[in-house]
RNA sequence: GGGAGUUUAGCUCAGCUGGUUCAGAGCAUCUGCCUUACAAGCAGAGGGUCACUGGUUCGAACCCAGUAACUCCCA
């Protein structure tokens, strides 16, 4: 029975997946094994597949499906996140291109539109994953924003409200005015642009209103700002008490210009004083740091722009105007009236929104806020004490640094598309907080005591929606309805999980927080170990995204190297924590791997047993078993350590160099010759072993030629390779091993032989051995004869002339040629050889002359000196006698 | 401005608390092979002042100080 040349992926990935999915090999449910969970980073439903999901979810899939295979109840939790910020654009956006505004359709009206959006083109993503070969637990599919998951949403919120966790507030926040709503720190993107630094002339005054003369001129100072459209927002100017410039200025006020209000000057080590003139103009409601530095001097906030970044009468000019056109225009009428002074060019950080793009305001509104500090600590000691291991570790530092400075999280969001907060305003503006109208009506009773005439229909629910964050902080315990139910099996089996594996970006917004919730819902660790992967990135650097159009699509690279190849193309260029230059030549070196252990096993499948024939490959079989079982322990050690790059870098070369390259050429019968059975049974079994730690990385390959009837026998349905349990450590000749990689040196200097002298790989040569150490080269003779093509194996006393010679430890070896030999070459040869010998015996004496090392080195360094010039000596002594032989 | 990190072969990265034969891997490169498992392959080779400057040490890619370039986070 013959099989295609080159492995076909296609075909092969469907038939298995659906395999797998028939016979409930992802689904898992607590029993006596120990568990092994993770949940999934929900994607937003939204999304679609891109390369940052393809890595996170290959190394998910590998871990997930090596637990199962060491024989752990493996449960991977699958989901989306409703994003409601991306969830609703994209929604507003298809209504739009329908005609329809959001503004004119009630709030029930749009939710309508958004669900049915959803259920229509949510969730692509999770199909997609599929194709990825993603073993997860498909029956358990969440959604963050599902009734169950919603309510304990609403629960934690009353929970935490109850606690005093949860407060109102006026508050600095991102505005976003094209998407009118406040956004998160996170959803701000901060780049570089070029702007124009104003420098702006205010007239000083004194308190009593007269105008500072010197020589009857009236005084200025001078400030720059790159916002000279907030002037008539200003409510002080700035400078350092320590700056010697303007000693004059303490005390005085200032007219802002145009509008003339009198502002006080105050004085705080705050400002710079060699930045811009060293006058800092103070405008708390539309600049952060001027409304902490506001807060500090108790100076009013007068906010001068509507929600949608124009200009309102508290600005008395240029109102309605946008704030990027009031710019222009201020910048004229400063000029006219000759207050402004220079413009200069000037680059700066400004914030855009993540979603619209439009550049941030910030803007004191009223918000729900989350007090973090006291939960931020519990959360900060379980990593500081190693209950939770970040990989790499070196975000520990990052970690504390965040939490040690954390702020107030802002939990509310001007949308619709989310769980609307549980707050009812009664018509005076108290409010009540409940999960229901009744509730709430019930509380605004016992608020209003006697006053009877409250109706529940007067009760007016908080417009706002909470972060898409606050739900999903509660993911790894929501997922298994910790909140509804909070002693149910599930939960009390899976939780906490193991690994959850995630980018670094979300490192605070998300990881933190879900330690938070874990600590105040649970009171313990929702996972024991956070992977962070690094960002995807282009070959030249650059991140990947759609604008930059320089992200692949996924489903096409699958479809191109095949799953298997693109798992193995994204593992072999991701170290862990650092970010990964990504490549299609990685896939396709995934691809070729594929292939080559799919025509290896074309090799094994080709051979024919005769039943008499002895089995003349002991030590083959013998040293790749010990070869195999070193390679385990090595690949165990590098996942114990999460590098699994590295892991599948040893199984690489475990599979193409120890196993195709070496093995199977050494016991590889001649051609059209059959093998002995024991060989084969052997080699059959070495097989299986590399499918079973094949498996986690290329899922599909391996269980296909796990089920090849001809070497494995039938199997039943359920003997799959994805349950299979992965080989356990065996023993290792460490002295074959080492023996071997002599023989290795051994054939590759005589293939060196035949390269340099253009002898035909056909052709057999002979060799000859004088020994000088204790290898016991006459073991090995079969293999090396079979491995460099030698007919005559000679162990001989005495140097033999006229061959060429190479050396391997202090062992000799020749080749006798038919063409005579080049005595110059041969020389010149030795002769290098030799100084280079003399040269490194020199520095290895120098070091054992040296006092100081001989009486500070430990002995067994000074051993190890010892030994290389023993050695240096012998081989020194063996080139010199050649060099004699040769009479040069 | 504050904090963290990076800099080793053409590329992507290893190199554990300083000490085996003058730094390793994969890919790429070069040379030679269509040697009936695989040309998506085989065999072999070349390639590095470990960013720079000083210091500590018998000994530094590794420790310390400074410099430069880049990256990320926070403001």
């Amino acid at each position: 029975m013959s099989i295609s040349k080159t492995y076909e992926p296609k075909a092969t990935e469907e038939k298995w997946y659906s395999y797998w999915l028939e016979h409930d090999f992802f689904r898992s449910v607590p029993d006596e094994r120990e568990p092994y969970t993770i949940v999934i980073p929900p994607p937003n439903v939204t999304g679609v597949l891109h390369m940052g999901h393809m890595l996170n979810n290959t190394i998910q899939d590998v871990l997930i499906r090596r637990a199962r295979m060491k024989g752990k109840n493996a449960c991977w939790v699958p989901g989306t996140d409703h994003a409601s910020i991306a969830t609703e654009a994209k929604v507003v956006a298809m209504l739009k291109e329908k005609g329809i505004a959001k503004k004119d359709l009630t709030r029930p009206e749009f939710m309508a539109h958004a669900w049915e959006w959803k259920e229509k083109y949510g969730g692509i993503i999770l199909e997609q994953l599929k194709k990825l070969g993603a073993s997860c637990d498909w029956e358990r599919t969440r959604f963050t924003m599902e009734d169950e998951l919603s309510e304990a949403v609403i629960d934690t919120f009353i929970h935490l409200y109850k606690k005093g966790q949860i407060y109102r507030g006026v508050r600095m926040v991102n505005w976003d005015p094209q998407g009118k709503t406040a956004v998160s720190d996170e959803e701000v993107i901060r780049k570089e642009v070029n702007q124009k630094l104003y420098y702006i002339r205010y007239k000083v005054v004194s308190p009593e209103s007269e105008v500072l003369s010197q020589d009857s001129a009236p005084a200025y100072l001078t400030i720059a700002t790159t916002r000279p459209e907030t002037i008539m927002a200003d409510a002080a100017i700035c400078i350092n008490p320590n700056d010697e410039r303007y000693f004059h200025l303490h005390g005085k006020t200032v007219l802002i210009p145009l509008i003339n209000r009198q502002i006080p000057v105050i004085l705080d080590e705050y400002v710079t004083m060699d930045f811009g003139t060293g006058c800092l103009k103070v405008t708390p409601a539309h600049d952060l740091n001027d409304y902490e530095l506001g807060q500090k001097h108790n100076l009013p906030v007068i906010d001068i722009l509507n929600d949608d970044g124009t200009l309102n009468e508290n600005a008395q000019i240029l109102v309605g105007e946008d704030r990027f056109a009031a710019r222009k225009k201020i910048a004229v009428l400063l000029e006219t009236d000759g207050y402004l002074e220079k413009v200069e060019e000037y680059k700066s950080q400004i914030g855009f929104s993540e979603r619209t793009d439009a550049v941030i305001e910030p803007k004191l509104s009223m918000q729900w806020f989350c007090r973090m500090d006291e939960m931020a600590k519990p959360a900060l000691d379980y990593v500081l004490k190693g209950d939770i291991k970040l990989i790499p570790e070196k975000f520990i530092n990052t970690y504390r640094n965040w939490m040690e400075n954390v702020r107030d999280w802002c939990i509310s969001r001007q949308l619709w598309w989310g769980q609307q907060i549980p707050a009812w305003y009664l018509p005076n503006g108290q409010f009540v907080i409940a999960k229901t109208r009744e509730e709430a009506f019930e509380e605004a009773m016992k608020l209003k005591g006697e006053s009877v005439k409250l109706k529940a229909e007067d009760l007016k629910q908080d417009e706002d929606v909470l972060d898409t964050w606050f739900s999903s902080w509660l993911w790894p315990i929501s997922v298994f309805d910790g909140f509804k139910d909070p002693n149910n099996a599930d939960i009390n089996y899976y939780y906490p999980t193991n690994d959850l594996v995630t980018a670094p970006e979300i490192l605070f917004f998300w990881v933190a927080r879900m330690i938070m919730a874990g600590h105040e819902f649970r009171g313990e660790i929702p996972f024991k170990n956070v992977y962070l992967t690094g960002i995807v990135r282009d070959k030249l650097g650059r991140k990947m995204s759609k604008s930059l159009g320089n992200s692949p699509d996924p489903l096409g690279l699958i479809e191109k190297y095949g799953a298997d190849g693109v798992r193995v193309g994204m593992l072999l260029c991701s170290p862990a924590g650092n970010d990964l230059m990504f490549d299609e030549s990685y896939c396709e070196q995934g691809s070729r791997f594929a292939n080559k252990i799919w025509n290896a096993f074309r090799l094994v499948k080709g051979w024919e047993v005769n039943e008499t024939l002895e089995n003349n490959n002991e030590l083959a079989i013998e040293w790749f078993e010990s070869r195999f079982n070193q390679a385990l322990t090595e690949i165990e050690d590098f996942f114990a350590q999460y590098r699994i790059s590295d892991a599948l870098m040893a199984t690489y070369k475990l599979v193409w160099d120890d196993f195709c390259a070496w093995y199977l050429e050494m016991v590889k019968p001649e051609y059209q010759q059959p093998i002995d059975r024991e060989t084969l049974n052997r080699t059959v079994k070495f097989f299986e072993d590399i499918l079973k730690i094949l498996h986690p990385f290329m899922p599909f390959i391996s269980e296909e030629l796990w089920h090849d009837e001809e070497l494995f026998g039938e199997r039943p349905a359920y003997d799959c390779c994805i349950v299979a349990q992965l080989p356990s450590n065996g023993k290792i000749n460490t002295q074959l091993l080492s023996d071997i990689e002599i023989v290795k040196q051994i054939v590759t200097q005589i293939r060196n032989i035949r390269n340099q002298k253009q002898i035909a790989p056909k052709e057999k040569l002979a060799l000859s051995v004088k020994a000088n150490s204790a290898v016991p080269y006459k073991t090995y003779e079969a293999i090396i004869c079979k491995s460099a093509n030698i007919n005559h194996f000679n162990i001989v006393g005495d140097k033999v002339v006229g061959a060429m010679s190479f050396m391997v430890s202090t062992d000799e070896f020749y080749v006798p040629l038919n063409e005579t030999l080049d005595p110059v070459a041969e020389c010149a040869k030795l002769k290098k050889d030799q100084e280079y010998f003399i040269g490194f015996l020199r520095s290895v004496n120098l070091k054992l002359g040296n006092e100081r090392f001989m009486s500070n080195a430990k002995p067994e360094i000074i051993e190890v000196e010892l030994r290389k010039k023993a050695d240096a000596e012998a081989k020194l002594k063996i080139i010199e006698e050649n060099l004699d032989a040769l009479a040069c």
